[in-house]
DNA sequence: AGTTGTGTTGAT
DNA sequence: TCAACACAACTG
């Protein structure tokens, strides 16, 4: 595969995938556990609480509290799930049910703090031949794939797909071990792999505007990033009318982008969605700058992202970042010419990618 | 325009 | 570490 293809991570994408969940019928499909008798109405910060016993309508700006650790509630009524590391949230995705919300929960925390982390539910049941086999599973994945499948909520498909293999495998007489380790195979040694320049595009003021996307020329989409084929019926109109796909593209810092990347039937284009603008606003990027994808020419086909910087009419490719590394803190010499208002806030988010990026991305390396 | 999940902060 | 709250970023 050419770039690594994971399917959406919002929720609303994922209840398509999963096999059976019903799409979510806003708040009021459903009477959950007798002991939440109050159920949320609209959306937004404030809020609409019924309250089923006597039909009063009461007005409330609070959001009903979880009783499970590691569930938020969402302003529309569904559960978000998150865990702390490092003093960071990791965010685990967005659930109908607060007991699937819990469950994630208790997921990421024996991945992220061992079998005995304190969770929701009580810890499944050690297999009668004395192997786990979901922590197993657990171990043989990195904290963000973990993440990522809980996310898209795939966790139980996957689970059950590598006990199948487990089983086959032994048959066989092969081991089948480990899946994908999300590599970035940026090894820190700062070497430069080879690799083959895709394309470059010259940003155009939407591109680095409120659009918060990146408009893909069709011709190099097609060539290079083709959207896996639809599986339903319009497949004929349309290139590629998915829901998109999270691409990982690393830049020459050896940070590792993740953007969703699909195509747009009402534009008829493609784009790079969520993302980007992180992107956009840690690279300064501004209309006429350049964006260039490449790829490794080795066999892991790794994506990359590089950027360069118009000046007059040439394109210059800024020098990478001297980053030192003092007493384990990035220090390093900002090399821009930031120019009028931009100049102090650009020179800020660069400190933030020289200490290890945005938060969020803090947390994505991290794991 | 509706929803996600991040930024932030105060508590434990 | 954790959850509450607000709301920017996302989606298509």
């Amino acid at each position: 595969m050419e770039y690594s293809c994971i399917d959406d991570t919002t929720s609303t994408t994922s209840e398509s995938l999963s096999t059976s969940t019903p799409s979510p019928k806003k708040t009021t499909e459903k009477l959950s556990p007798p002991a939440m008798r109050l159920y949320r109405m609209g959306s937004g910060g404030s809020s609409v609480v019924l309250d089923s016993d006597n039909g009063v309508e009461t007005e409330s700006r609070k959001l009903p509290s979880s009783k499970f650790k590691g569930v938020v509630p969402q302003p529309n009524g569904r559960w978000g799930a998150q865990i702390y590391e490092k003093h960071q949230r990791v965010w685990l995705g967005t659930f109908n049910e607060e007991e699937e919300a819990a469950s994630s929960y208790d997921i990421a925390a024996r991945r992220f703090r061992g079998r005995d982390a304190v969770t929701n539910f009580k810890t499944p049941a050690i297999d009668n031949d004395g192997d786990d086999a979901e922590s197993a599973f657990l171990e043989s994945h990195s904290k963000a794939e973990i993440v990522d499948m809980l996310r898209k909520h795939t966790y139980a498909d996957e689970l059950q797909q590598s006990k199948r293999r487990f089983l086959d495998g032994n048959g066989n007489g092969k081991r089948c071990e480990s899946t994908t380790i999300m590599t970035s195979p940026h090894g820190n040694d700062g070497v430069l792999r080879p690799r083959e320049v895709l394309f470059e595009k010259t940003v155009t003021p939407s591109d680095v505007g409120k659009l918060n996307r990146l408009v893909i020329p069709k011709q190099h989409a097609e060539k290079h990033f083709p959207l896996p084929a639809m599986t339903t019926a319009t497949a004929t109109t349309n290139p590629s009318p998915t829901k998109g796909v999270l691409i990982n593209l690393e830049d020459r810092a050896g940070k590792v982008w993740r953007f969703r990347y699909s195509y747009w039937n009402s534009s008829q284009s493609y784009v790079l969605t969520k993302g980007w603008s992180r992107f956009v606003k840690e690279k300064n990027l501004r209309a006429g700058d350049a964006v260039c994808f490449e790829r490794s020419t080795g066999p892991d086909r790794q994506l990359y992202i590089d950027w360069k910087v118009r000046s007059g009419t040439e394109l210059i490719s800024t020098p990478v970042q001297t980053v030192v590394r003092l007493f384990g803190v990035n220090i390093f010499k900002p090399n821009d010419v930031a120019g009028e208002c931009g100049g102090k806030k650009r020179s800020r988010e660069v400190d933030l990618f020289a200490l290890g990026c945005s938060k969020k991305q803090a947390i994505i390396n991290a794991l």
